[in-house]
DNA sequence: CGCGACGTTGAGTTCGGTCAATCAGCGTGG
DNA sequence: CCACGCTGATTGACCGAACTCAACGTCGCG
């Protein structure tokens, strides 16, 4: 069978996107070891407190971090898209305190952490930039809490697709746009903390107003300045997309 | 004027607790430079969008992180205790992505990030504690969103109590005990993304119960193993008091 | 063509919110 | 020492956003 080749390069545009690294600690992390793997739709594939030895990159497809109360109830506490580094922290904390789940068919390269540490060792910029990535995943939880504990569903469900059209980079203010974002409404409700049958109400209002509109798989932004302003929505925390002159290297070159 | 002598030494327990440190490396850590301040209650010592230059640590006293929705509704999406870096992320992300705010008189250590950087930059160890220290704080804000997201006022609150008395230290499994917690009403409805009303009457049903009773200030936990069950509480992801022969240390001594 | 997963809609319920009054504690100043 | 005023706790009556339950529609697929 013909086997596509994958590399790190999504994860490393993402890291570069935020840190500043030399050409040879890119060449590095681009030369790290790897295995690719398919991964089918909803498949558990970090389960919860499994101890793991390699961390997982998204490289096509989507992947949730899912969580549960005792009586069963799901919540999703992050979403992981293709440059993602979806259990980075494992790097330094191998025990998994929640299960990664894939949303759809997902491709993903496993590195095994012996690497990911040796590289951090050998060059301390790359340490920083694995240590700010985690602490950027730490912002976008955090405004998952304002999200969930503070704002209606309609707000709360128009910022979210925000923030997606964001982690995309697929957002034209100007105009009309779309992207893929293959979940299902039960999904979103245990992103949001809300019922399917209330994220579908909401949904029809947005689309009513003429904000967005939303098929399984496929997201399409009507009117971009009118849904962040809905969804109380600034980017700045998400670090995308910062310019390269704001990058930050704390360490200096090696 | 008489000036107490504080020291990081919370912190370096803190650190402690979750990874493993040579004498040295501890012992450069209580060298850092740092600088001592008494701040009153209610002030917001570290403001939304402020660049910081260092990084503060509670000595004493209760810190908060407060985020806003735009028309002014407050979330509190961590606390700080005393041992607790607030905002030890700062060093590697130093815009603040939202304010820290003390709840009590609170003493703060600033420890300047460049100092910081140089310790973490000679030892390996020690930026891997700093980071892992992140990741934890990560977890918490996860097991946040699931909390505000799935569980019912109840539920939700003892949740709350069950994670300050592990991080506080206070529990007793067999018999009553207390704990100090000075915080409002109104503050723990900005935690729980409740109304002050609503905690009232919940802590009421509590206090019934025979699980607990709070006071401004002061909480008294009746009936640990009841509060966790309604809390639906397992402590691991806090990795409070982890035995010493699991405490992590990737690097080799140096 | 029939089944299963997902989306859509209506009717009725409930948990938590809102508004408002009252109470309790406490620091201040006369 | 006591009156005052402030902040926070408590309680009641009523309201409303989101939930529950249940029916029905739609689409893709074996």
């Amino acid at each position: 069978v013909f086997q596509r080749q994958y590399d790190l390069r999504p994860f490393l545009e993402r890291l570069n996107s935020r840190s500043r690294l030399s050409e040879s600690e890119q060449q590095e992390i681009l030369d790290l070891p790897s295995h690719a793997s398919q991964v089918a739709p909803n498949v558990n594939f970090v389960r919860l407190d499994h101890v793991s030895e390699h961390a997982c990159f998204i490289v096509e497809g989507l992947v949730g971090r899912f969580e549960q109360t005792f009586d069963g109830e799901r919540q999703i506490t992050a979403l992981h898209l293709p440059g993602d580094a979806a259990d980075l922290h494992s790097v330094v904390q191998p025990k998994a305190r929640s299960a990664l789940h894939t949303m759809t068919t997902t491709t993903i390269l496993r590195v095994p952490h012996v690497a990911l540490r040796a590289i951090a060792a050998r060059h301390q910029a790359v340490a920083e930039a694995f240590w700010r990535d985690c602490v950027v995943d730490g912002a976008i939880l955090s405004q998952w809490v304002v999200n969930v504990g503070r704002r209606d569903a309609r707000t709360r469900l128009a910022h979210l697709i925000c923030e997606m059209a964001v982690r995309y980079k697929a957002v034209r203010p100007a105009q009309e746009f779309f992207f893929d974002f293959p979940v299902t409404q039960a999904q979103i409700g245990d992103m949001m903390g809300l019922t399917p049958v209330h994220i579908n109400r909401v949904l029809k209002v947005l689309r009513e107003e003429g904000l967005l509109s939303l098929t399984k798989s496929r997201v399409r932004v009507m009117n971009w300045p009118a849904l962040k302003d809905v969804g109380e929505f600034t980017a700045d925390y998400l670090q995308a997309d910062i310019r390269p002159e704001e990058r930050l290297r704390i360490v200096a070159a090696s």
